[in-house]
DNA sequence: ATTGGTGCAAATCCTTTGCAATAGC
DNA sequence: GCTATTGCAAAGGATTTGCACCAAT
């Protein structure tokens, strides 16, 4: 089987759940499956009517756990841009993202751009970019000597 | 005046908001004045309490209000380092942020980098990087044609 | 005197928690 | 059968809103 048709099945996560010797869900699959038929982020909200068409009675605490996990699984990444409702994206390539002021839609700015060029690329794209942001995740000195 | 001496009083906020004609209120030159007091960035919640000292009553709203005022007017950064509330900073050089995955501190990482080169930057800081975002914010094109 | 700014209380929005019922292994 | 996962209801935290009062111009 193709690694797209794996994707779009889901094998690859039903490898990962047991490799962790988690369970096998459908709301899991179903959730995975919603994300990455979509083109673009979207909220919680929206993958959640949306999967409540395939899987009626999946319930908010499902789904923000199930998010969390496939984020944790790198199926999936998850972006704060500060709008309210955080946006889930089953992209994995890298990329950043803009955001509109006025309407709050998020774009893509694909590819690994110089950080003081990356307001020059998205004016190419048309946006009037006014300010960027970057939050670097992950574990600060102190707390990974504790840890490892 | 030095130009120190007139952001430790405030000056430069007083006129900023005489030209736009709006007030100057003990409210707007108490917040910044603690804004800029500190060396790191803020809740909302700690500016606030801080505040209280020297101006009793001061309510969440008008912290708010303020807080979004004094970034409109560029005195003012707001972070969202998505960690629950939003953080305040008066620092206005570039500078990026690594937010801890444990502690949830903030660390301050300076000056302007290769965007690829960031998680090497800040792993000679000692912070273990396992992922970054950037946002831009500014106005797409469809919103900056509507309004100019 | 005017009206922009403030404080209060309550509402809203997004997300998480506690717990009993259910479904994978 | 065991226990992770689910759904429900309710709680939680951060921020915003509506409105009457106050204070800067």
């Amino acid at each position: 089987m193709s690694v797209e048709n794996e994707q779009a099945e889901g094998q690859d996560l039903v490898e990962l759940l047991r490799a962790r010797g988690q369970r096998v869900t459908s709301q899991r699959l179903v959730i995975l499956r919603e994300l990455r038929r979509r083109e673009l982020h979207a909220t919680a909200e929206e993958i959640l009517d949306a999967v409540r068409h395939d899987l009626p009675g999946t319930s908010i605490p499902t789904l923000y756990a199930t998010l969390e996990l496939l984020v944790e699984l790198g199926l999936a990444r998850k972006i704060d841009a500060g709008t309210g409702a955080a946006l889930y994206d089953a992209r994995t390539e890298p990329h950043q993202h803009m955001v509109c002021r006025d309407c709050g839609r998020i774009f893509d700015l694909d590819g690994e751009y110089r950080l003081e060029s990356l307001v020059d690329a998205a004016k190419r794209l048309g946006f009037v970019a006014d300010g960027a942001e970057l939050v670097i995740h992950g574990r600060c000195a102190d707390c990974a000597a504790r840890i490892n």
